[in-house]
DNA sequence: ATATTTTTTTAGATTTGTCTAAAATTATTT
DNA sequence: AAATAATTTTAGACAAATCTAAAAAAATAT
């Protein structure tokens, strides 16, 4: 597999991540996801366009080939196998580890990301909750859904938080949630968007509606 | 601390390698170093003297300034604490170590570097024998000299080879002469410069001059 | 000490990734 | 459907890092 420059793998990354919402992805979006400007965008998207591993018809926005979602895929399990190390072994803390991963998923060495994994015991999602692609770029697709969306009296595992700042983080620690907890959700109150929800045995509590959107759990 | 690019560090990191052995260097001796043209190597130096990292006047040659040297301990700390872990966790062998070093050197995380460094309990030498710079930059400067200078009848401990391809390693391999082994010079012969070793009580055996050459000792 | 060779620097070009400002296209209003 | 607004692309510029070819300086040899 050919190596592609830190810049040309920031493009890569975003477009995987917001193709996930959408279907397609447009100059403005990726311009904002990556802080620069929509004509550096375009640059790009020619280029990545030579390199099929996008497609790409001016005006038409883009998604990436199954070659651009192949390497996707790489960048990805670089960026979370590093991310549990970091957690894991280091002693970073959850909110920490994004950043510093950003830097390490660049180093494209097969055989250390691979001896990586297995030293890490082959992890199946990284300290987010967000599932890490195999050597081969597999990538377990457990239907991870909103909080929001979860049917009454179901059991389902916190898997990611979307939004990352400190003051999520405070709240969910505050109402002891962390990824692999297990919520059921007893009611939803249509007045406020709010909904009551167990922890194992102990009582209901309430997560409010903007919480609740920033939740995602795996269910079965 | 300032952050340099990727470019800028190797530069950093070859003339202070080139330092040790003569007091300056020049352009040249760097261009062959770095596989690169005189001329980029004359741009750059321009950069690095703007920066203050280095003394320089055309046609003189170079040396870091105080400044440099902290940069260039910095980066040496990075690259052998990464080769120790992946020696040491993700059994690569001891020439593997130094290519896949040579990207996450330029990962410049301060907290990553000194979590990493606590996380291997601090070791105070890479898989090679070269002393790792501590989170200050303070280096251990044993002297270490080459095999060939040994005191008769003294006892010393390997520490580095300067030559690191796989033929040298399988001669040392064969003779069980390791990073760590503690060798004894028992006689030094004129005619082809070959010397008698012993490793503990067993018998001494022949090491050439060529190998020789290439295996330095820390001394007490 | 002058000529020749080697080393180093300069001048100008190239590539990658970015930017601003203007033009082209598409989307939205009225 | 024409006017306006928003988005996207193009054109041209710039900084970083590199290169080649030529000029300048230093080292070496005759």
């Amino acid at each position: 597999m050919l190596n592609y420059s830190t810049s040309e793998e920031n493009y890569i990354k975003a477009i995987f991540h917001l193709q996930r919402q959408d279907g397609t992805v447009t100059t403005n979006e990726l311009a904002n996801e990556l802080k620069t400007k929509p004509a550096s965008v375009t640059d790009m998207m020619k280029k990545l366009k030579v390199k099929k591993l996008l497609n790409y018809q001016p005006y038409q926005g883009f998604r990436l080939t199954n070659d651009g979602n192949k390497v996707a895929l790489g960048i990805i399990r670089r960026h979370r196998l590093w991310e549990y190390f970091l957690a894991e072994k280091l002693k970073f803390s959850w909110d920490e580890v994004h950043e510093v991963a950003e830097d390490l998923e660049h180093v494209s060495n097969k055989k250390l990301i691979d001896k990586l994994d297995e030293y890490l015991g082959f992890p199946r999602t990284d300290p987010h909750g967000d599932p890490i692609p195999d050597a081969n770029g597999k990538i377990e697709i457990s239907k991870k859904i909103c909080l929001t969306e979860m049917t009454l009296n179901t059991i389902a595992i916190v898997s990611s938080v979307s939004d990352q700042s400190s003051e999520i983080l405070e709240l969910l620690e505050h109402k002891k949630i962390a990824i692999g907890t297990r919520l059921e959700v007893k009611k939803k109150f249509d007045f406020d968007n709010s909904m009551e929800v167990k922890i194992g045995r102990q009582p209901a509590f309430t997560i409010s509606k903007q919480l609740a959107e920033n939740i995602f759990v795996l269910s079965n």
